[in-house]
DNA sequence: CGATTTTGACCAGCGC
DNA sequence: GCGCTGGTCAAAATCG
C-alpha cells in the first residue's frame, strides 16, 4: 500500500489531560525533544468542559486503550497531574459543540481590532500596544487541546478542513520546524500545530486547539449521522469530539492496512477516496475510526 | 486579484 | 531583571 505513507499501524493517540499534563516518552523526562518526542497534548477536560473530575477518569480509560505505539519499550507513559488546571468552561453543558466560547474571543479581538484600525495616525503602535496589554492583562486562556502522531511523509495531513498557515517557528533540539495553522472559516477559532518527531522523522504531531464552529467542508459523512462507538456509552461530548478529530483524519489520511479500500492522498492535491466510499467496509461506528482496522479484524476471527 | 505562504519581529510566560 | 522559548502578527512574496 503505498498511498500517503500513513499505516494505521503507525499511528499514535495520547489523550491528553490537562493544559500541563503531558505523556512522556522514553523515560528521560527531558522537557524538550526526547524519544518520541515530548508531548503537550489533549485536554480531554476541556473538549468536555468537565472539570478534572471522574468523567475525567472515565474518559481515559475509554480512550486510553487505543493509545498503541509500535514502540512500546520506548513509549511507557507517564501522566503528570496538572499543577495548574486549564480554564475549563464552568459547565459542563456543552454537549452541543458550542461556537459561544469561541465566538466570543472572536468579537472581542474583533472589536479590539476595530478600534485600532480607526486610528489611522501615529499613535496606531502606541495604541496596539496599550490594547495588547489589556487584552492580555489576563492570563491567555487556552483552548482545549488534542495532539496525536502519525507516520507520514507530508506534514500537513488533510482533515477535510481548511487551513491557514501562520507561523512557523524552529523547534528546540529539533531540526525540524513547526507550523501553525488557523481555520480558514471565519467565526472558527481552531488552531493546530504540525511538527514533525525530531528523533523520528517519519512521525508528524498534529495538535489541534479548539473546537470547529462549523462542518468540515470536505466531510465524507456527517458528525451528526455518527453512531456511538461500543465503549461510548458514557462518552462526554469532549470525547466525541475527540474521535470525531482523529475519525476526520483517518478518513481522510489514512490508509487501512488490510481493507479492501484505500486511501488515495496526494499531497496538497485534496484527492481522497474515503473508505466509506467502499461498500465493501462493514461500518464499526467510530471505533473503526479510532482502531487499527487489522485488530478489528482480528476481534472478528 | 484574492488567497495563501513565508518570514522577521514582537510579545508573554516562565525559569533562573 | 534577564534570557529563552513558544506563539502570534503582519508585511512581503508567491500562487492559482
Amino acid at each position: 500500500m503505498k498511498e500517503c505513507g500513513i499505516k494505521m499501524e503507525d499511528c499514535y493517540y495520547y489523550p491528553l489531560m490537562s493544559n500541563n499534563t503531558v505523556l512522556e516518552s522514553g523515560g528521560e523526562g527531558e522537557k524538550g525533544c526526547s524519544s518520541l518526542g515530548f508531548m503537550e497534548l489533549l485536554n480531554m477536560q476541556d473538549f468536555g468542559g468537565t472539570p478534572y473530575d471522574e468523567e475525567l477518569q472515565n474518559s481515559v480509560s475509554s480512550v486510553g486503550p487505543l493509545i498503541r505505539s509500535s514502540d512500546d519499550q520506548g513509549l511507557r507513559t507517564r501522566i503528570k497531574e496538572s499543577a495548574e488546571v486549564v480554564n475549563a468552561p464552568a459547565t459542563p453543558n456543552s454537549s452541543s459543540i458550542s461556537s459561544e466560547s469561541s465566538a466570543g474571543v472572536q468579537n472581542d479581538e474583533g472589536t479590539i481590532k476595530e478600534e485600532v484600525e480607526e486610528q489611522d495616525d501615529g499613535e496606531n503602535q502606541k495604541i496596539k500596544k496599550e490594547l495588547k496589554v489589556k487584552k492580555t492583562s489576563k492570563k491567555r486562556q487556552r483552548e482545549p487541546r488534542f495532539a496525536f502522531m502519525t507516520k507520514s511523509e507530508v506534514d500537513h495531513l488533510e482533515d477535510g478542513y481548511r487551513w491557514r498557515k501562520y507561523g512557523q517557528k524552529a523547534v528546540k533540539n529539533s531540526p525540524f520546524p513547526r507550523s501553525y495553522y488557523r481555520c480558514t472559516s471565519a467565526s472558527c477559532n481552531v488552531k493546530k500545530r504540525v511538527e514533525r518527531s525530531c528523533n523520528d522523522p517519519t512521525v508528524v504531531v498534529t495538535t489541534y486547539e479548539g473546537q470547529h464552529t462549523h462542518p468540515s467542508p470536505v466531510m465524507p459523512r456527517s458528525p451528526a449521522t455518527f453512531s456511538l462507538p461500543p465503549y461510548a456509552g458514557g462518552a462526554t461530548p469532549s470525547q466525541l469530539q475527540a474521535q470525531m478529530v482523529l475519525s476526520h483524519h483517518f478518513n481522510f489520511n489514512c490508509g487501512f492496512t488490510g481493507s479492501t479500500s484505500s486511501v488515495n492522498y496526494s499531497g496538497g492535491g485534496a484527492q481522497f477516496c474515503s473508505p466509506y466510499s467502499s461498500g465493501l467496509m462493514m461500518d464499526h461506528g467510530l471505533l473503526q475510526d479510532m482502531v487499527p482496522w487489522s485488530i478489528i479484524k482480528k476481534e472478528e476471527q
